[in-house]
RNA sequence: GGUGUCAUAGCUCAGUUGGUAGAGCAAAGGACUGAAAAUCCUUGUGUCCCCGGUUCGAUUCCUGGUGACACCA
């Protein structure tokens, strides 16, 4: 079995494309999008629309409530025990998305590190509050003085994270951190979607013009009861609640929405940059692609 | 046509009592293992509109020009 993973920046165009290529592959759609899981998040996350998820079987779209405690490491089991139940039906599968962790964690794993209990978040959360980071960052270094070097002093979700693991586990975070590369008993092929930056940002902008013709507003403001979620920590959504909050206009929320749509998708170019396994491509060359998957 | 104000980074502007300049936004680069569309780090030399003058030295003061805006005809 071969795992085909279709990944790119935001916008350049892998919805479209990957709908293709799973007709041609006969293949089922196994998304990685790690905002598209959410079930009530449609317009914003640019999901598959009714149409297109009748075109080819998806899975991993829409299967979350807002409240749902998920992660990276919970996708790489979840995408593998699917993998593992359709491989022997299917000499292809198509794994499409543009969430750079979670991609990874299919692919190379992710560190078997345990699930932190709420009493212990809480604990910390609340001490944040009260003290600031500075006295965390002090216990980090008397209990996992090896992290602690390396951590980015200033990344309080880091520090935080790392202090979770030593209180609730007893143990350092630096020994669960082996971060080796697992082994899977499937091939994978990496497929990258690339454009000129100006043609993806023009994209990009556009879009977000058209999420907004489609009702976003409404989609948002629908969500405010909920706005504290994590899964509504995102591009589209925070930018909205600032504006129905009166912080800015409409006009800055969209500009806003925008800008931090082209961060989002340069953040991923440079993360996917590193993988030299990544073979690359522009979306308009979809017979190059086609032939690639025919001849794997 | 006259008078006045303004002209500085991609944009909006600050500033230099004369010693060639800095904020916000935009933009660029990077990190990344249970919150990842998250979280965090780094990056500001530009004919200071143009020609002259004064001066050791002008983006700053002065004459003239050009452009924008306002008011008066």
């Amino acid at each position: 079995m071969t795992l085909y993973v279709l990944l790119g920046p935001t916008a350049v165009g892998k919805t479209e494309l990957a709908l293709r290529m799973a007709e041609q592959m006969g293949s089922p759609i196994l998304n990685c999008d790690s905002r598209q899981l959410y079930r009530d998040l449609h317009i914003g996350t640019a999901a598959p629309t009714p149409l297109q998820l009748q075109r080819v079987r998806h899975y991993f779209v829409g299967t979350l409530g807002l409240h749902d405690y998920y992660s990276a490491a919970r996708y790489e089991a979840d995408a593998l025990q699917l993998i593992r139940q359709l491989s022997p039906t299917h000499p292809a599968l198509l794994l499409s998305g543009g969430s750079m962790l979670y991609i990874d964690a299919v692919c190379q794993g992710i560190d078997d590190i345990p699930t932190i209990d709420d009493e212990t978040r809480r604990f910390l959360r609340s001490r944040y509050e009260a003290d600031g980071l500075a006295p965390l960052l002090e216990e980090l270094r008397l209990m996992d003085p090896e992290y602690y070097q390396t951590v980015d002093r200033h990344n309080t979700q880091r520090v935080i994270h790392a202090l979770e693991i030593c209180y609730a586990t007893g143990r350092t975070y630096t020994s669960f951190r082996t971060r080796n590369t697992q082994p899977r008993p499937f091939r994978i092929v990496k497929i990258g979607l690339q454009r000129p930056r100006a043609e993806l940002f023009d994209r990009i902008n556009r879009r977000v013009l058209q999420m907004m013709d489609e009702g976003l507003l409404d989609e948002v403001r629908s969500l405010l009861p909920h706005r504290h979620e994590n899964a509504l920590n995102t591009v589209g959504y925070k930018e909205l609640f600032a504006y129905l909050d009166g912080q800015m206009t409409l006009e800055e929320a969209v500009a806003r929405i925008q800008k931090n749509t082209r961060v989002y998708a340069k953040k991923q170019m440079t993360w996917f940059q590193r993988d030299p396994a990544i073979h690359w491509f522009h979306p308009d060359q979809e017979a190059e692609i086609m032939a690639l998957i025919r001849q794997k």
